[in-house]
DNA sequence: GTCTATACCTCGATAGAC
DNA sequence: GTCTATCGAGGTATAGAC
C-alpha cells in the first residue's frame, strides 16, 4: 500500500480520525448494539469483539478497558444527539425546546437501538460505582438545565404565564420521556411515544401557556 | 427448648409460615436491599448468604436457584404494594385512582430500597430473557388496566370529560411515576417525587376534568 | 494491529458430611 | 438445616508471538 504524496494529508482534512479506526469506529457500533439489549453489565466484551470480527485481544488493542468502550460510547450518543437538537446554533427556547424534545424521540422511534441504549445505560447508571454514573448525572443535570432557561425565557416572552412552577415541569418532562422510552422498550409495537407526547405538551401549553 | 403443648398450633393458626421459615424471610429482605442497589444480575447470591448470615449453600437450601430468589422477592412486593393501594376493598375509581398512586409513592419515599428494587429489576427486565420479564410485563398491563378502568368510570361519572385520550393519559401518568423514581434514586436529595406529582395531577385536573 | 495463550477472578450450582 | 468442598462456566485483562 503506497499512496499518493499528500495523501495523508489529505485524508486528515476531510476525516480527523486516523486511518486504522475503521475498527475503532465498527466495535462502537457492535457494542451500542449489545448495551441497547442487554445493558452495559452483562455484555461481555468478548461478544463485541466477536460482531466486530475481531478477538477479545484486538478489540482491547482499541480500547484499554471496557471502561473506555462505555465512554466512547456515550460521546458519541451524546455528539449525535446535540448535533440534531442544536445543530450549530444555539438551543429553542420557550415552548420550542419541548418540541423540538418531540422530535428527537420521533427521530429516535426509528433507531431503537439509542432508545435502547439510553433505557438501559441510564437505569444501571444510578448506581454510584457505575462507570456512566457521572456522565447520567451530568447529562440530566445539562438536560434540566436547558429546559429551566427554555422556560424562564418563555417567561420572559410571554408564552409561559409568570407562576408556572418551572422546576416541577422541567422534572415531569425528563420524567415522562423517559418513562415512555422504558414502557416503548418493553413493548414496542404497542404505543407511539410521539402521540402520548403530544398529549403531555398539550397538557403544558393548556395550563402554564398563555392563550 | 420446650414449648407448652399446643403451642405449635397456636403458632400455625396465627401465622401460616414454618418454623423454620425466619432464615427465609432474612434472605428476602437481605436481598430486597442488594437488588435494591445493584439490580438483580449483578447482586450474588453469596453476598445475599452473607447478609442473611448463611453460607451461599445454606441459602441455596431455602430457594432452589436465584431466579426463586427474585420471584420471592417480586410477590413480596406485589403483595404489600396492593394491600397499601386496595387493602380489603374495591380498587378507587375515577380521579381518587390517580391520587392513591400519589399516597403509594408518599408512603415507598420513607422506604428507599423499594423504589431503587423497582428502578432496577423494571429497567433490567425490559430484556426480553430476564427472569423477571413477565412480570414487568403483567405489572405493567395490570396497572394500565386498572387506569383506563378509572378513566373510564370517571367520564361514566362527570368526572372526566367525555373525550379525554385515555390510553395517552394512563401511558403518561405511568411514564411519570417511573421516571421520577428514576431521577429519585439517583438524587434523593434533590427533588420530592409528592410536589412534582401534584403538579402533574393538577394538570390533569385542569385538561381533562369537569370544573 | 491482530492473534493465541493464559492468569486470575467471580459466579451459580451440586455433592455429600454433619 | 447448615456447612465445606468443588466443579464448570464465563468474565476481564495481560504477555508475548507474528
Amino acid at each position: 500500500m503506497s499512496y499518493p504524496p499528500g495523501f495523508r494529508i489529505e485524508r486528515e482534512r476531510t476525516r480527523p480520525e486516523k486511518a486504522g479506526d475503521v475498527a475503532r469506529s465498527k466495535a462502537i457500533q457492535a457494542a451500542i448494539e449489545l448495551f441497547s439489549t442487554s445493558g452495559y453489565n452483562k455484555t461481555s466484551i468478548a461478544e463485541v469483539a466477536l460482531r466486530t470480527g475481531l478477538s477479545q485481544s484486538g478489540l482491547l488493542h482499541h480500547f484499554p478497558n471496557k471502561t473506555a468502550l462505555l465512554t466512547a460510547v456515550l460521546e458519541q450518543r451524546e455528539k449525535e444527539d446535540s448535533e440534531f437538537l442544536f445543530g450549530e446554533g444555539e438551543p429553542p427556547l420557550g415552548w420550542a425546546a419541548f418540541d423540538s424534545l418531540v422530535a428527537l424521540v420521533a427521530r429516535n422511534s426509528t433507531r431503537p437501538e439509542w432508545i435502547g441504549l439510553f433505557v438501559r445505560i441510564s437505569a444501571e447508571a444510578t448506581e454510584a460505582s457505575h462507570p456512566a454514573n457521572r456522565w447520567m448525572l451530568d447529562h440530566y443535570s445539562s438536560v434540566r438545565a436547558w429546559l429551566t432557561r427554555a422556560l424562564e425565557h418563555g417567561k420572559e416572552n410571554g408564552e409561559v404565564i409568570p407562576d408556572a412552577p418551572v422546576d416541577a415541569i422541567v422534572r415531569n418532562t425528563i420524567a415522562v420521556l423517559d418513562g415512555l422510552q422504558q414502557q416503548w422498550v418493553a413493548e414496542p409495537h404497542s404505543m407511539s411515544m410521539v402521540a402520548e407526547l403530544r398529549v403531555y405538551l398539550h397538557q403544558l401549553h393548556t395550563v402554564w401557556g398563555t392563550a
